[in-house]
DNA sequence: CGCCCTTTCGCAATATTATTGCGCGAATGG
DNA sequence: CCATTCGCGCAATAATATTGCGAAAGGGCG
């Protein structure tokens, strides 16, 4: 599963832009479409490349505030935490969700269209299950937001190229 | 601008899995591939869909620890704010900034294979720009992590359907 | 109520791109 | 040094995207 020099020049290109043709990118990685294709069919068995998918800009679909989202509780056990989970994966507004160590037990990212919609949000959240101590900082604006993950960390055996 | 129920339909497919061929998006959405691709098409030119992206699983690349970090600053003001957006720009373990309202001023998410990876990833940070008070939290796991926005939101003007 | 205009649709043809089969050469390992 | 394996690239085939064009549906206006 290790990736070497052009398996990330291929996955630094398809986080970029996943509609470039195979051929395209094999050019640019130096190698012919089919050994392209082939590893990045290879990369998507392994599962290295999750999927491929469509971003939407936030703002044209009214979503355009991100509220962050701190819960602290008493219940420290497993089947707790997979209650919240179900909760939580029912609400398509929260996009991400952490169980954080230290000070905060639990951190969402929540995209609503206003204060109002997140108020909303919140009075849901809470009738469905009860937390004990709940947190919104709310995010005046978006600076950087990407997809793509480093690769400069990822494993590898053949370095020399 | 506005989405219709055939336009959300087709983007929730999209933002699931955006090599689904137009065809098959058609005969989900009950349209043949043309007028579903014209529309597709339009949601692009109209920068609803940003751009297509291929996601990768961060464990397979290495990055399975994700740390969120907060900043305080006394530099309020537009200039640093952008000095201090371009020094983020260049680390590509920062995946998410944002600015924030309350007692942060900002926040990002940051992307490592570890604790001593996030040492050297802050060591980094602090000497490239002075940064008042840095507080950092690790999360213990990732519960939920979608790009799907929701279209729950969304403008629409034919709402019939 | 009917007509015209605008919009959106769908079929069929064409162009692009993905995918597969096959043979070649380089690297590996005994 | 030989044999095996691995990764490459060409050329053929299959799948999908894209375009041209005419038909149907909705909406405003006489």
């Amino acid at each position: 599963m290790a990736l070497d020099k052009i398996d990330r020049k291929i996955l630094t290109l398809l986080q970029k832009d996943a509609t470039m043709p195979v051929a395209e990118i094999g050019r640019k990685v130096g190698l012919s479409t089919t050994p392209c294709w082939r590893r990045i069919q290879k990369m998507e068995e392994d599962g290295v490349i999750q999927r491929r998918v469509a971003v939407l800009d936030p703002a044209k679909v009214n979503v355009g505030v991100t509220v962050f989202v701190s819960v602290k509780t008493n219940e420290h056990n497993d089947a707790w935490m997979r209650k919240f989970a179900g909760v939580i994966d029912e609400f398509p507004e929260v996009v991400e969700f952490y169980r954080m160590s230290g000070d905060v037990d639990y951190l969402m990212r929540v995209v609503v269209p206003d204060i109002g919609a997140y108020d909303s949000f919140y009075k849901k959240l809470i009738s469905k299950i009860n937390l004990t101590d709940v947190s919104s900082a709310f995010a005046m604006g978006q600076i950087k937001y990407t997809t793509a993950l480093p690769l400069d960390f990822a494993i590898v055996v053949d370095d020399d190229k």
